[in-house]
DNA sequence: GGTAAGATCAGC
DNA sequence: CTGATCTTACCT
């Protein structure tokens, strides 16, 4: 069993787990590209741009579950996106894998995406990290720190992240919540949600 | 029961 | 910048 992400707050956790490598249905890929989501306002990590924000939902349960669980969700209603609980007592909190560099299985993962994309591109993006991993809904709440799963995660040491605010989100826009590794091409461009108030406006 | 927004992506 | 496509959450 490898070691387990520890329980801690969201941005300490998605520093841990930048680095990390994933492993589902004959791809492995090593996360390059996290953000981190908190929950309610009068929680321990206030977070507007979270889906827990407002409290327990159908779709968000697994947020406010134990820590090392999948949150799969439909974003759009077209693309999946996939995150690792990271919570713990009640409080919500997670963090999205947005891109991967592939390490095995390039074939299988050009097999779901598409011949014509380029090998950096096959994970980058969290909808696509989901396409090319073959993770779907039914992957919601499973374990990626027992090895029996279908998706698993294992741990790697990693500190050379930088940070900048998160992608797509329309509030607490400024917050550098989003974490990379610098150099790698996998990781996905920043855009700013057009919905999302001048920069310097606060949270 | 109606509806607007959305943690996206690819194509102009 | 826009369209695709549909679920969710929030409103009445």
């Amino acid at each position: 069993m490898t070691p387990r992400l520890p329980e801690a707050d969201p941005v300490a956790a998605a520093r841990r787990l930048l680095g990390s490598v994933i492993i589902a249905r004959g791809v492995s890929a090593r996360v390059v590209e996290v953000e981190a989501y908190g929950g309610p306002a009068d929680g321990p990590w206030p977070d507007a741009a979270s889906h827990s924000y407002r409290g327990p939902t159908q779709r968000n349960q697994v947020m406010f579950g134990p820590p090392g669980r999948l949150y799969i969700y439909r974003s759009h209603g077209i693309h999946l996106c996939a995150n690792v609980s990271c919570g713990s007592g009640g409080s919500p909190a997670a963090i999205l894998l947005r891109a991967a560099a592939l390490e095995s299985g390039i074939a299988d993962a050009r097999c779901r995406r598409g011949p014509a994309i380029p090998p950096v591109a096959l994970a980058r993006g969290p909808g696509n990290l989901c396409r090319a991993l073959g993770i779907t809904m039914a992957d919601n709440g499973l374990d990626v720190f027992d090895p029996r799963s279908a998706v698993r995660i294992e741990m790697r040491e990693d500190s050379s992240a930088l940070a900048g605010p998160r992608v797509g989100v329309s509030r607490a826009a400024d917050r550098a919540w989003r974490f990379w590794v610098p150099g790698c091409p996998e990781v996905s461009a920043y855009r700013r949600s057009s919905r999302a108030p001048r920069p310097g406006d606060s949270d």
